[in-house]
DNA sequence: CGGTTGCGAGAGCACTGCTCTCGTTTCTCA
DNA sequence: TGAGAAACGAGAGCAGTGCTCTCGCAACCG
């Protein structure tokens, strides 16, 4: 998309990456709370102020990490409904989940960044929001051939109540029935509960075998739907 | 349940009880990452070093404030249980669920620091386990009663299908029928999933009216079970 | 070729957790 | 009651952090 011409625009983006690439790597082995641009500048071989010419702070580094991490989990969640294809919803289902937790468990430091506490003081800046919401898209994709296929039914006298559900800006597009809506995003929430406990210890002394309950559980949460 | 005589003892208790009483007002303040020992010594006028002879050092405070919330947010569960004794299920469940979310949003630093990303390096200590299941046993015990109360009731063609289930420690305790414990603790992860995913900001641009909405999906998880 | 711009290095500031030492106070026990 | 031991607070100091500023050098562009 883009060629750089000169010598300079060529190193500073080759530069951007290899910063980015050892971000991660230090991420992964000490996580985001001790991230250190002097350490990384370490690695690099170069001063720490001359980070600060490619990120302006820690935060925006921890950005395009977030932005990196949100898009790989969506992009992971997107391959596997693709490979899906025409498959019963369930099967789609599973392998869409799958994908997100064996991502989640490669990849925990990344996931304990877009799904883990917020850092304080730091506001998402709308740049996230985008690929944040892929791996949303991707599930609300599924669900919406699924209806078409008839393998998910809207149960009718599962109405929405009190009118909270029409302030869904998910239904509003995906013109899903509104109790199917709301199971889409139980489902969703469950997913993400499922995975965040198992990642940060919460199923410790619960649960022993981690892969078969959580096929289990996905199951269950699929005939659900 | 302790008397203590010397002066020194007395004040021993009555500082570390200051400490962690700062220390909660600047987690709240300031969130985890940026507590700090200096600043607390700052606020009670003393030199940072004495901060070590109350803590070990800035883990073991952590640890103090977790096994603090986790014993908060657990005594919230129980009574919101306690105070519905005799109601249906699906009242006290909504108790339940609706007193654990308030504390959530009342609290939110406290509830980052024990459902949120655990902090890299840092291992929490068995202390944490016992206050960490309050809320959780809260929740089997309500579903226990709702089972012999047949507000919950079994479904037989939900076995456990690959046994994975019987390897839950809860299972073998509290001796509730196998698809009674998966659904119960689908609705655990599902009540702390939406919860995270509302303090967390995942729900932004998403959902509009919050407080409905998340009756709106416990009531559904409710009925479910 | 000369001026402008981008860049890396280094010093420096304010801050952190933590350790060590050094008097002082308090407790304990003979 | 008095001497030794234990606990305590204060301060200095170490290594580390994010970030800013300045200063030369290199690359770019008209």
């Amino acid at each position: 998309m883009n060629a750089p011409k000169t010598a300079r625009a060529r190193a500073r983006v080759e530069l951007t990456r290899e910063i980015k690439a050892a971000a991660r790597r230090q991420l992964a082995e000490v996580g985001a709370p001790g991230l250190s641009l002097r350490a990384i500048a370490r690695e690099l071989g170069m001063a720490s102020s001359a980070i600060y010419r490619y990120f302006p702070g820690r935060d925006e580094l921890l950005t395009a990490l977030i932005t990196d991490a949100y898009d790989e989990i969506g992009q992971v969640a997107e391959a596997a409904t693709a490979a899906t294809t025409g498959l019963p919803f369930i099967d789609r289902w599973l392998a869409l989940v799958s994908a997100v937790r064996g991502w989640a468990l490669a990849n925990r430091h990344e996931y304990a960044l877009i799904y883990g506490s917020p850092v304080p003081g730091y506001a998402a800046p709308q740049d996230t929001v985008g690929p944040a919401v892929r791996v949303t898209m991707a599930m609300l994709k599924l669900l919406v051939e699924a209806v078409r296929a008839c393998d998910v039914v809207s149960r009718v006298n599962q109405a929405d109540p009190d009118g909270s559900l029409e302030r869904i800006a998910l239904a509003a597009e995906s013109q899903l029935p509104n109790d199917v809506v709301s199971r889409g995003v139980a489902a969703w929430t469950q997913l993400f509960g499922h995975v965040s406990f198992e990642l940060f210890g919460q199923f410790h002394t619960v649960v022993e075998d981690y892969d078969a309950f959580f096929i289990d559980q996905m199951t269950q949460v699929g005939e659900t739907l």
